[in-house]
RNA sequence: GCGGGAGUGGUGUAACGGCAGCCACGCCAGACUUAGGAUCUGGUGCCUUCGGGCGUGGGGGUUCGAGUCCCCCCUCCCGCACCA
């Protein structure tokens, strides 16, 4: 072997030398504009800015396998190439480090689970250096520094002190709507004050609640997820669609209970709408949409024995085949609707077994309290319900429609209560046949309908009274013409509504952000003031909340902090004189520090404010007119599509309305990195095998000498195929870790793994080496006095052309397989003693080395340059050299190759015609034929069609 | 069920509507080697009577020309899932 070859302990001894030096140098210093971190700026002035950015990485402590660096490497390659582009880049890290697997790990052994975090940071951000990513060491910052999470707390008094004002569409400060309720220009919203009195009546605490009613932050006694098993409630986005938890897959039960609510509902609209402004994936704004779910329609009221039934419907037109009423079971208006009596003929089917209507409606209520959605499943989603012993009035034809409850009607979407129009409608036909109701069709079917529900279109029948007639119309203009006469007597109105929830903020954990919130004598809650910001995590001795029987559904959330005694009453002046406050006991949830850390990356230690308006003007504001501004490119997983990246704009939109921000949006484009697949095999008694240790013979895979079946999956423990990239940096170095990664497909997406195809990567990489150094002598071998041929000129700026667009556009894969290009023809074009042109040798190294940076910084060096080449410029294709003087056109008969002509590049069409004529082979195939016609593409084919 | 995305050699992939398969793995052959799971060179879609023919999941269409655009179908992946 020679002396000098670019191995694996070579390319680690150099990996570990550039990373010191990178350490020690602050390469990866990213000035600001103003500030404390604005040294250095005179050198970047001039340059147009990117912010490039990672989900920042959970400290779990599990082992890192070698797909989770994939975003990492794929923003690392894109901040390096913006750098050496001309660009002032910013690519921060950071920790995302409350949550609930450390506080678990601590309730186990007792050890503060700041300890684990903090220990398991340390292993990652040891595992990120090694990877040689450019990250800006100074603006690091975990979720659980006090630093951070007075500012988390601090974004949560602003939304506490804020409402949305829905005709400016916007989030206002608090007091002015106070202001406006004073003064009499603003009456209260629907349903902030359940006294009927008007403002002015009102007592201190009366108004009070009036005023928290409308907070964007604000309490709620509302039916939530509660999970014993867990000992806390989680948001709807925390549950399975099968009612359990998504971490530890406990049962989770809705249960009335008063918690932290965030109004994300009143950004239902503008979440909708600003993602056709953003960068991202269809399939991820489609997730999006999906979640908020928009659906536009009716309210409709339906007068009854008590108050009005109001239902919502997407399908107005088809009133007139209503032919009952169902409310789910939590329905408000059940008790006082329900009968004392059952009528002498009720069907039997509609009792539920009950003797009287009140108690068939305790029965089924309790039974619904009770039953998970993963029960309801289990029965086959079979129509339930029973009969309110009352019926209700429809208004468009005076029909006694029957009313019911049952649990396919949800409580939180719509107004709770629909009209059931078995006709048109899969789920009411359903529950119609169950019960014995009747179906009126109001669209007409196709002749060859097979009956049942008919969802699809056709013209109205059986629809008219003596004002109206929908009969013959189509379903847009139904609509129209009943939700005019609907509002005309005042029976109901066109709505929208998403399926979109306000978001759970509370809970009962330990190691989460704690509130800066405390209530006083009235049990009215109070903001802490800016000044007593952070309100510290109080230590405490044991950090698991109270935890129950997994189907304990009567048991009632103990957080932890509730047990600080010492620290949940506090003497605290407010401003009125020292008075006694019991503090908020529930701690945030895990997202609530992800919601905003792309903006302290800007500056993580300034304790004046969230973040400097000057520098989130420079790096996130918005570029042009209609620009919504944010991160130029954030990478992570596309298991965030909806929590994370929602919440996250959320609170972005609430501080730019209250002027904290000037980017609408906090991420303008985004990319969701692919995932890293790895075969598994399995023996005959169905075990997984060591995946390293299974041999490929004669298309037979083999354990021990045992044949084994192959199998595919997520790489994970339970399939024994993980793949580290410790191994990987062992075995080969981190470069050719990098390369190979990266050359296995777009960012985007998912690829399956495989070890062994690694050693091309390494080949190209020790190929790269030896355009530079003598294997042998370990010399520089490049010509400073050699100009390249035309060929060589050629290939290096073609490869220049490819690998920028492979860059741009995350296609890492098609920039190295140019790289790849060009160096095959240099170690061929330049084989034996003959050296590479100086200027061809430099364009290879500046070409790889946003892949590749430790390579290309030895070379680079080696060269004879003092500076990193992180900074060098990368370089530009000159055209004249991406176009051949002669090109070889292909020549088609009817479509089909059948010669190739070479042809100055810049021949006409005519040119063309004759070049190819001329040819033997053509003029064969033509003679005797008559040419219809001639397809002439200057610069690509001759086409004669016959 | 509804919605979305994707199907190209043995494998990962590449191809402004213009020569399908760049680049790499694997495989085959060779070179250098005491040796090779190192390195280097060449070959490698399928069929072939060696003329050529056939090939981008299947079937139709648009076009001089389709992997690429349109329609139908099949398969796989992802999301949602009683959302009125």
């Amino acid at each position: 072997m020679p002396a000098h070859r670019y191995t694996a302990a070579l390319a680690q001894q150099i990996e570990l030398a550039w990373q010191d030096r990178w350490e020690a140098e602050g390469t990866f210093h990213t000035p600001n504009p103003t500030g404390r971190l604005s040294a250095g700026f005179e050198r970047v002035a001039d340059r147009p800015k990117a912010f490039v950015m990672d989900m920042f990485p959970y400290p779990s402590g599990a082992g890192l396998h070698v797909g989770h660096p994939l975003g990492y490497l794929g923003t690392d390659v894109t901040s390096r190439f913006l750098r050496m582009d001309g660009h002032n880049v910013l690519h921060p890290m950071g920790y995302d480090a409350f949550g609930l697997p450390a506080e678990q790990y601590a309730v186990q052994t007792g050890q503060h689970p700041r300890v684990t975090t903090e220990a398991n940071i340390a292993a990652i951000a040891a595992q990120l250096r090694r990877l040689g990513v450019d990250h800006d060491q100074r603006r690091t910052f975990a979720t659980i520094d006090p630093g951070y999470y007075r500012w988390t707390q601090w974004i949560f008094t602003r939304l506490f002190e804020a409402w949305f004002d829905p005709e400016q569409d916007r989030a206002r400060p608090i007091a002015e709507l106070v202001a406006e309720l004073d003064a009499g220009t603003r009456s209260p919203a629907p349903g902030t004050d359940d006294s009927g009195l008007p403002w002015a009546e009102l007592d201190r605490v009366q108004r009070r609640r009036v005023v928290d009613a409308h907070r964007l932050a604000y309490l709620n006694q509302a039916p939530v997820n509660w999970c014993p098993g867990l000992g806390t409630v989680l948001s709807n986005e925390e549950v399975t669609a099968d009612g359990r938890s998504e971490r530890g897959n406990f049962p989770v039960f809705r249960r009335p209970l008063t918690q932290w609510m965030m109004r994300i509902t009143a950004y239902a609209e503008r979440l909708l709408t600003d993602l056709d402004r953003l960068d991202w994936s269809e399939s991820l704004k489609l997730m999006q949409r999906n979640w908020i779910g928009r659906s536009t329609g009716a309210r409709i009221r339906f007068a009854s024995s008590g108050e009005p039934v109001e239902v919502f419907t997407t399908r107005p037109d088809t009133l007139f085949g209503a032919t009952y009423l169902v409310l789910a079971p939590e329905h408000p208006l059940v008790g006082s609707l329900t009968a004392a009596a059952w009528p002498a003929d009720v069907d039997p089917r509609w009792t539920g077994g009950a003797a009287t209507p009140g108690e068939a409606v305790a029965a089924y209520q309790r039974q619904a309290s009770r039953r998970s959605e993963l029960d309801r499943q289990a029965e086959g989603r079979e129509k339930t319900g029973v009969w309110l012993g009352t019926t209700a009035v429809n208004p468009v034809n005076g029909a006694r429609l029957p009313v019911f409850i049952a649990d396919y009607v949800l409580t939180g979407y719509g107004t709770g209560a629909i009209m059931a129009v078995p006709g048109e409608d899969t789920r009411d036909f359903e529950f119609a046949e169950a019960f014995g109701l009747p179906v009126v069709r109001t669209v007409q079917p196709p002749a060859d309908f097979a009956g049942g529900a008919y969802t699809g279109p056709g013209s109205m029948i059986n629809s008219s009274n003596e004002e109206i007639s929908l009969d013959g119309l189509g379903k847009a203009e139904a609509i129209a013409a009943v939700t005019g006469w609907l509002v005309a007597h005042g029976h109901g109105e066109a709505t929208t509504t998403y399926k979109l929830r306000d978001w759970l903020f509370s809970r009962q954990r330990y190691w989460g952000e704690p509130f800066p919130i405390v209530y006083d004598a009235d049990d009215l809650p109070v903001a802490v003031p800016e000044s007593m910001l952070p309100v510290l995590l109080p230590e405490v001795d044991d950090y698991s909340p109270t935890t129950f029987a997994d189907d304990d559904a009567t048991s009632a959330p103990e957080p932890p902090l509730s047990r600080a005694t010492e620290w949940t009453t506090v003497t605290l002046d407010l401003g009125d004189g020292p008075q006694q406050y019991r503090r908020e006991t529930n701690t945030m949830p895990n997202w609530a520090g992800s919601c905003w850390y792309h903006l302290r990356y800007l500056d993580p230690a300034d304790d004046e404010q969230l973040v400097d308006p000057e520098l989130e003007r420079y790096w996130l504001g918005p570029r042009s007119a209609g620009d919504t501004g944010g991160v130029d490119l954030y990478v992570g997983g596309v298991e965030h599509a909806v929590l994370h990246l929602l919440y996250a704009r959320f609170w972005h939109k609430v501080l730019f309305d209250l002027g904290y921000v000037s980017s609408e949006e906090p991420f303008r484009r985004l990319v969701n990195q692919g995932y890293i697949s790895a075969f598994a095999y399995t023996d005959d008694r169905g075990f997984h095998v060591p995946a390293a240790d299974v041999v490929e013979r004669d298309g037979q895979y083999l354990y021990e000498g045992r044949p084994v079946t192959r199998e595919y999956g997520k790489m994970g423990k339970s399939l024994k195929n993980v793949v580290t990239p410790d191994e990987m940096i062992e075995a080969y170095g981190v470069d050719t870790f990098r390369v190979y990664e990266m050359s296995t497909g777009p960012l985007d997406q998912s690829r399956p793994w495989e070890t062994k195809a690694a050693v091309g990567s390494q080949r190209l990489l020790q190929r790269i080496w030896r355009v530079v150094v003598d294997e042998v002598t370990g010399a520089v071998r490049v010509a400073d006095d050699v100009q390249p041929d035309d060929d060589t000129s050629r290939a290096l700026n073609r490869a220049v052309d490819g690998v920028r667009e492979g860059m741009g556009s995350l296609r890492f894969n098609v920039a190295i397989a140019r790289i790849t290009e060009l160096t095959n023809h240099l170690t061929q074009a330049y084989a034996g003693e003959r050296p590479v042109p100086r200027a061809v040798a430099e364009g290879l190294v500046l070409l790889v080395a946003p892949l590749a940076p430790h390579l290309a910084e030895e070379l680079w060096s080696r060269l004879g340059h003092p500076e990193s080449v992180a900074w060098a410029s990368f370089p530009h294709a000159e055209q004249r050299w991406l176009v051949d003087d002669t090109v070889q056109i292909v020549v088609q008969v009817n479509g089909k190759v059948r010669a190739q002509v070479a042809v100055p590049a810049d021949a006409d069409a005519a040119a063309l015609e004759a070049a190819a004529r001329a040819d033997e082979r053509i003029a064969g195939l033509l003679d005797g034929a008559t040419v219809r016609r001639v397809v002439a593409v200057p610069g690509r084919l001759v086409n004669f069609v016959l």
